[in-house]
DNA sequence: TTATAATCATTAGGTTTCAAACGATTAAAA
DNA sequence: TTTTAATCGTTTGAAACCTAATGATTATAA
């Protein structure tokens, strides 16, 4: 499986170039090409792999996590976390309500605010799950040195906060 | 926004460890979970800014892209490129038909094979949009140097390959 | 040739996801 | 105080997406 300028033979990018009269940048291409297709990987993998023994959503998995980390959240900051719509947080949250995984609590301070938390079976969840997780993420990135791992995030970080607005 | 190493101050790290009384990679995590949410970010900039004008999914519009490359594409190689399954290029397929913007097309030496063939209109549509979407990929990425650019393309492309299989 | 197995795409059923509409609550203004 | 505006989370409806089941076609074996 090749990606992109490997893929894309220069004919292929004087057609390009050609149809759109304008010229492309072909290093933007390639970040965002590469990026979405890395995580698109990344996404299935884990799923398949790990999280599928335990019927969770990448993104679900994502709000056991923070639940376990921060103890309780509120839904939009869980939002912004696991990049969804607080719509999704809603929905994903009646499916962990359900597993008895989490449950709600309104802020008696302010009753439009919603906070999750975890549950003590939830607790057992995710704390079973995050080893076998985190070996994942090991094996994902096990090709690239200690160095290189760090220069990766630090890149994606400098996108992320572009992307976000806070530069 | 802060991500990860600098959102998860030691105490919290101290915790993990001691939770799961086994020693995590972090370095791995940061990589995933930066990963992971530069691409969520850069989904929804994309479809929010530039792809909710013309009603197109970005599976959808990659879909479209890859069709305006190579004229026809195979459903099965539409889903590795685009990183879905098959029974989501069908469904996108289906809408795609329904909007006439690609129509199927049959295999006559092995009629189990599917071909997305893109129509005029849908030959419109992408040389229209493609540019815009090209300009947001621009955008993204413009904090980066050209170097930069290229060393995190290089090292996404590894992690893919690693992923799937053919290091 | 005929039966069996393998390989396709599609369909079925269910969850995730979003935008938009809605209802409830709080804040601001008159 | 009463009205108006802003800010929450949830619901709704539709598309995307997955796994598993199905149907059609081709390849293999008996």
């Amino acid at each position: 499986m090749l990606t992109l300028e490997e893929e894309l033979l220069s004919v292929e990018i004087d057609i390009l170039h050609r149809l759109v009269n304008y010229p492309l940048d072909l290093n933007a291409m390639a970040v965002v090409t590469n990026l979405y297709r890395a995580s698109q990987r990344l996404k299935a993998k884990m799923e398949q792999e790990i999280l599928s023994k335990y019927n969770l959503s990448f993104t679900a998995f994502s709000i056991l996590y923070d639940l376990w980390i921060w103890d309780s959240k509120e839904t939009r900051e869980l939002a912004v976390s696991a990049g969804v719509t607080v719509a999704t947080i809603s929905s994903i949250a009646n499916t962990l309500e359900k597993k008895e995984l989490c449950k709600r609590e309104v802020d008696p301070r302010d009753r439009r605010l919603v906070k999750l938390i975890l549950t003590e079976k939830g607790r057992a969840v995710i704390e079973e799950l995050y080893p076998k997780f985190n070996k994942g993420e090991k094996e994902i990135v096990e090709g690239l040195s200690e160095e290189e791992q760090k220069v990766l995030t630090r890149l994606l970080r400098r996108l992320i906060r572009k992307m976000e607005g806070n530069e």
